[in-house]
RNA sequence: GCCGGUGUGGCGGAAUGGCAGACGCGACCGACUCAAACUCGGUUGCCCGAGAGGGCGUGUGGGUUCGACUCCCACCACCGGCACCA
């Protein structure tokens, strides 16, 4: 029954109930199934919409409240305009907490997963998300996980799975290895440990062999990726330009490269330096005097023994020792003492420089700290072609004489002043290089090194092999065997899956090597073709594998043939909308674009990008801190649910800011929004027209306002300016409300016109809410699945529009102008106005900038 | 140190180079109420002024423009990433 009026008392209308309203349509949701992904019958247009796949550690929090909202938010608008929308959910289940809560409270790591899967579930159902749940896949299952183990041998294949023994990071606390991007500022990415390097032979993905392109086509991403996740992979990835040097060794065979930035510096070189955990430093050592063995072993005992921060601090001192052992500079058959020094890295470039003390800082401070020489061999004081002198002026605008000895090579000897000289300049010292800008000398050089076969140009990146391996239980099992002799074999494709072995009878608890060596009767296994006696890796993968190409599998979940069928992943795939916390900028996402270009390089995806546009929520915080657990400073996700429903929670978080910003709950107004919910609620049950009304009878100005909303909406949405929507959907809400409560009252056709689009818009942001006013309405469609309402042009254009006059840049009147008016006229009604009149006074007017219908601008003397 | 980003009322935030502060929160005033809460209506950038009105305002200083939150240059502050990567 509709209301007749606003005017009467709460008590007499039906109260709007958010907890009912939810209920009922969740209930026909569940029924209806009606948000599932259209199969190949569907002709619309596609959109794929992502939202990171939760971890199931405990309860869902905030940070999933806004991720999921968001989504949900671009799914539904999709959808009403007419695509046909694939929304997926699952679950990265395999990992760390859960093999933590087994350690801690004895609790059966499955058990635990599956029931926090479970419980996260139902919050989301509850939420009102959007999404098909047809397609739901846990990390964690066999059917999933089998497929891990496929691609693993597809890279391997490919040689780009690989093992090989190197330093790695080592969390002490839990016992396993990480890769290079699990270590942030040192520490563990998990627990915070300190990270201790260690050499093991573990496997890697050869993620450098795709260094090039995941850095070149970051420039594809630009202004479809955040600025800031495009830079940190740019960073992360680390091209470095110049060239590799062969340097021969006294008394050993073989040359030994480096790679530099200035290989126009060679002729500075004045000594050489190999990291001290490298081989070749070994070697090396083993080759000098036994002083020297000696010296060298306790140089690297005590390297080893450093933890990643100790090592990786700036301005620590140099340290080093000399290894009696000389290296020769092709250039000009030099010796350059080699020294091992730990400021140089064994696994980058080639774990050994060429050192340059007067144009590298580093080696200047090494040079400084051990007295060796320095030599000039760029004179930065020398001004290049086209450069202008910079004069720099006093205080009173005086130009300060520069001083004839400021400038010369002596006052700005590194040696003496410990500064290098990094800058440009022209070459000295340098034999056919002299006289020659750094780029002209690096051109030149190189071509010199190739010609005599000493050298050549080349890249060096900072981006490592990804390691895979861990020494934990909860994960993907790598499918490989070992023979006693060595001998690696890949599982057979159809031997896989290699099912995880049951938790009884395991230990574990972190112990350095994997629980699953531990699991006797699992690991020992016979080779598939000779039947001999082989054992397992006992290895689980990175659960960032999981993660890499978690999105295809949406696309044929249930397919027990393959791991993604090509066919749905060249039709969804890349994903178009993507959206998570900014936290996985280098680890999820390098991971996955690296994956997804392996695929296209092995046919099975035609696309060299997985996610075709990135976005990065804020975080929600509290009272200008991060929430955690430990703090006790925890907003709960199920609390908020119960306090006001879904759609009050989803209304506020849209509207409290900018997706990106951070949001302080301080600032996120549940009640406000469930104020809001109740207005328009009690709007649509208060219309009396019938749905069959004839709009264009209605009050034109509500119409406009309706109209305007409808033609802002969608540019807005794809700007994902949530907030604004909302801001213009309660702008609507309140000309509306004025409209029924004036002389016009609930029963003109604008007032349902405006009813409908508020609920259609609103879909967006407060489902429940939008399915039961469009049921007031009259409707028994769903109204998450009604084609966008198409705003009228004639009605987007304002019959008189407010137009400014601005004297000398200030506004000193508004006119009310037709909107069609032309410039002449309204120049006339500007330069008639009294308050222009008095403003300008006795000053004559000398300019005037007439933008009908909305600008006058005048100038005067 | 290098790279990137952000600076707008008491607060969250709006604004194709064209009336800065939409929308909301909070606050204040009023209606309803015995009263309070809820709800509804109004006011709300700062300063001067009784008022009409005037002045000042988007981190700071300059510039371009008839006109700048918006474009350009320099600086300051804060946030984030990387950091002995040769």
């Amino acid at each position: 029954m509709s209301q007749s009026s606003s005017s009467l008392p709460a008590a007499e209308s039906a109260a709007y109930d958010p907890h009912a309203v939810q209920a009922k349509w969740q209930a026909r949701w569940a029924e209806e199934d009606p948000f599932r992904a259209g199969g190949d019958e569907d002709t619309r247009p596609r959109k794929y919409v992502l939202a990171m796949f939760p971890y199931p550690s405990g309860d869902l929090h905030m940070g999933h409240a806004e991720n999921y909202l968001y989504s949900d938010i671009v799914a539904r608008f999709w959808r009403h305009r007419g695509y046909n929308v694939l929304n997926p959910i699952g679950w990265d289940s395999f990992g760390l907490p859960a093999e933590n809560a087994a350690i801690k409270r004895g609790a059966d790591p499955v058990k635990w997963t599956y029931e926090n899967i479970a419980q996260q579930r139902e919050s989301l159902k509850d939420y009102g998300v959007s999404f098909d749940w047809s397609r739901v896949l846990h990390t964690s299952d066999p059917e999933y996980y089998r497929w891990n183990q496929w691609l693993f041998q597809r890279l391997y294949e490919k040689g780009l799975a690989y093992r090989k023994e190197s330093p790695v990071n080592w969390c002490p606390n839990d016992q396993t290895v990480l890769a290079n991007e699990q270590v942030v500022e040192g520490h563990c990415e998990r627990c915070g440990a300190e990270v201790v390097k260690k050499k093991l032979t573990q496997w890697y993905f050869r993620i450098t062999d795709y260094a090039d392109r995941l850095l070149d086509d970051l420039n594809q991403l630009e202004g479809f990726w955040p600025q800031k996740v495009i830079q940190m992979q740019r960073n992360w990835i680390g091209r470095s330009v110049g060239a590799d040097i062969d340097f021969r060794i006294e008394g050993r065979e073989g040359a030994v490269t480096v790679f530099s930035t200035r290989p126009d510096t060679l002729h500075g070189a004045t000594f050489f330096v190999v990291a001290p955990d490298s081989d070749l430093a070994a070697e090396l050592a083993e080759g000098s005097s036994p002083e020297v063995r000696a010296r060298f072993q306790d140089y690297l005992d005590g390297v080893q023994r450093e933890s990643e921060i100790e090592r990786q601090s700036t301005d620590r001192p140099k340290t080093g020792v000399f290894l009696e052992r000389y290296a020769i500079n092709p250039v000009n058959g030099e010796r350059l003492p080699i020294w091992a020094a730990d400021y140089v890295l064994a696994d980058y470039g080639h774990g050994a420089v060429m050192a340059v003390p007067a144009h590298d800082q580093r080696d200047l401070d090494f040079a400084r700290a051990f007295d060796l020489p320095v030599k000039v061999v760029v004179d930065t004081t020398a001004p290049l072609t086209g450069a202008i002198p910079v004069i720099e002026l006093d205080e009173n605008g005086v130009p300060i004489d520069p001083g004839a000895d400021e400038l010369t090579l002596d006052t700005i000897d590194p040696a003496k002043t410990g500064i290098a000289l990094t800058g440009e300049g022209r070459m000295i010292n340098s034999g056919s290089l002299d006289g020659l800008s750094k780029r002209n000398a690096i051109a030149r050089i190189i071509d010199q090194l190739e010609a005599a076969g000493t050298g050549r140009a080349a890249k060096s990146f900072r981006l490592r092999d990804w390691l895979i391996s861990r020494q934990r239980y909860w994960g993907t099992p790598i499918p490989m065997l070992h023979a006693e002799d060595g001998t690696i074999v890949p599982v057979p494709d159809e031997q896989l899956p290699v099912l995880l072995p049951s938790v009884d009878g395991l230990d574990l608890k972190p112990k350095g090597t994997s629980p699953l060596g531990g699991a006797t009767e699992w690991v020992t296994t016979t080779d598939p073709e000779s039947g001999e006696p082989m054992l397992r890796d006992p290895d689980t993968m990175d659960t960032f594998v999981d993660s890499s190409w978690y999105f295809l599998r949406y696309l044929s979940p249930r397919d027990a043939g393959e791991a993604f069928s090509a066919r749905e992943a060249n039709k969804w795939g890349p994903v178009d909308f993507y959206i998570g916390g900014v936290e996985h900028a280098i680890l999820h996402l390098l991971y996955a674009r690296f994956i997804t270009k392996a695929l296209f390089d092995m046919g099975l995806v035609e696309f060299t990008e997985p996610f075709s546009s990135l976005i990065n929520q804020g975080m929600v915080i509290l009272g200008g801190a991060k929430m955690s657990k430990s703090k006790g400073n925890l907003v709960l996700f199920q609390e908020e649910l119960d306090a006001h429903g879904a759609d009050a929670l989803r209304v506020a978080l849209a509207f409290a800011g900018p997706v990106e910003d951070d949001k302080d709950w301080d600032d996120v107004s549940t009640t406000g929004a469930a104020k809001f919910l109740a207005r328009v609620w009690r709007i649509a049950h208060e219309v009396t027209s019938s749905p069959d009304v004839v709009w264009a009878e209605g009050d034109p100005a509500l119409r406009r306002v309706t109209h305007r909303l409808l033609a802002d909406a969608p540019g807005l949405v794809e700007q994902t300016k949530f907030n604004v929507v909302v801001a213009r959907l309660m702008e609507l809400a309140n000309a509306t409300r004025k409209t029924i409560d004036s002389d016009a009252g609930p029963g003109d056709p604008a007032v349902r016109e405006a009813a409908e689009a508020i609920a259609m818009v609103l879909d967006l942001f407060a489902p429940h809410t939008a399915e039961e006013m469009w049921e007031a309405l009259g409707y028994d469609s769903f109204v998450g699945l009604v084609p966008w309402r198409q705003a009228n042009p004639m009605l987007l254009v304002e019959e008189s529009v407010k137009a400014v006059v601005q004297i000398d840049g200030k506004v000193r009147a508004t006119l009310d102008v037709p909107a069609r008016i032309d410039g002449a006229e309204l120049e006339a009604l500007a330069r008639a106005d009294e308050r222009v009149k008095r403003s300008l006074g006795d000053r004559e007017i000398v300019r005037a900038i007439v933008r009908p219908p909305k600008v006058v601008s005048f100038s005067t003397r």
